[in-house]
DNA sequence: TGACTATATCCGTTTATGCGGATATAGTTT
DNA sequence: AAACTATATCCGCATAAACGGATATAGTCA
């Protein structure tokens, strides 16, 4: 039960949410989040932290950059969520929002 | 978005979580609550009352008791969240635990 | 009305969380 | 190795949550 609270303190962060929304489109990197959230890389940093520490997202080093992804290796209950969350939060304004500035920033592949 | 993470919020806290586990059986008075969960009477309302707040109960008063249930007529997303905790709180050992306890208090009735 | 009971709310204290600049780490390039 | 870049972690500060005893409210019964 203390497990499934701290999995939902994850979920309980806008910032947070709109990271996985984010993801849910695919792989990113930190810039890429620091551009579209427009949020400091210590602070974006420190998110991806908590959410792979609950188990949410996943990363991968390519040289300097670290990709972060949804992780499809999580428990039943992270599956479930994380289908349920993907038709939800698709429906929000403001990950629509997110997805179309994320869309402009990698045009012209800023990060790289 | 922040909505969303408000009712994810109210998710966040074991407590609450052992509270909705219990009201999935159905209804119950503060005062059963405060028996199951063995805490105060006044930590015990001030959950209920952030769980009404986010919309996860609902109350009804019958003479001096009030009387916690889940609330039915919440958004798409409540009746989705709830219909999957409902599984996966079940199998939580907590979750048997306090219904075990439950069943005890109530054959006795203490609370009437 | 007054005593009693169940519940809600208040308040001061403690604990957790978020923040972001500063610093540390790790990989890359010269 | 030295300079550079992307990211992680540290640290002090500010805000928010949880806690539970004390008090207020609302209903009941005599």
């Amino acid at each position: 039960m203390k497990t499934t609270s701290r999995l939902f303190k994850a979920l309980a962060d806008e910032t947070r949410l709109r990271i996985l929304s984010l993801l849910m489109e695919g792989e990113l990197c930190v810039c890429n989040l620091m551009e579209v959230l427009r949020l400091p890389q210590s602070t974006v940093s420190r998110h991806l932290a908590y959410l792979k520490n609950a188990g949410w997202v996943d990363d991968r080093r390519e040289g300097v950059w670290m990709y972060y992804s949804i992780n499809r290796k999580g428990s039943d209950f992270h599956d479930g969520m994380f289908h349920f969350l993907k038709r939800h939060l698709a429906s929000l304004p403001v990950s629509a929002a997110d997805r179309k500035s994320l869309a402009a920033f990698e045009e012209n592949n800023k990060c790289a």
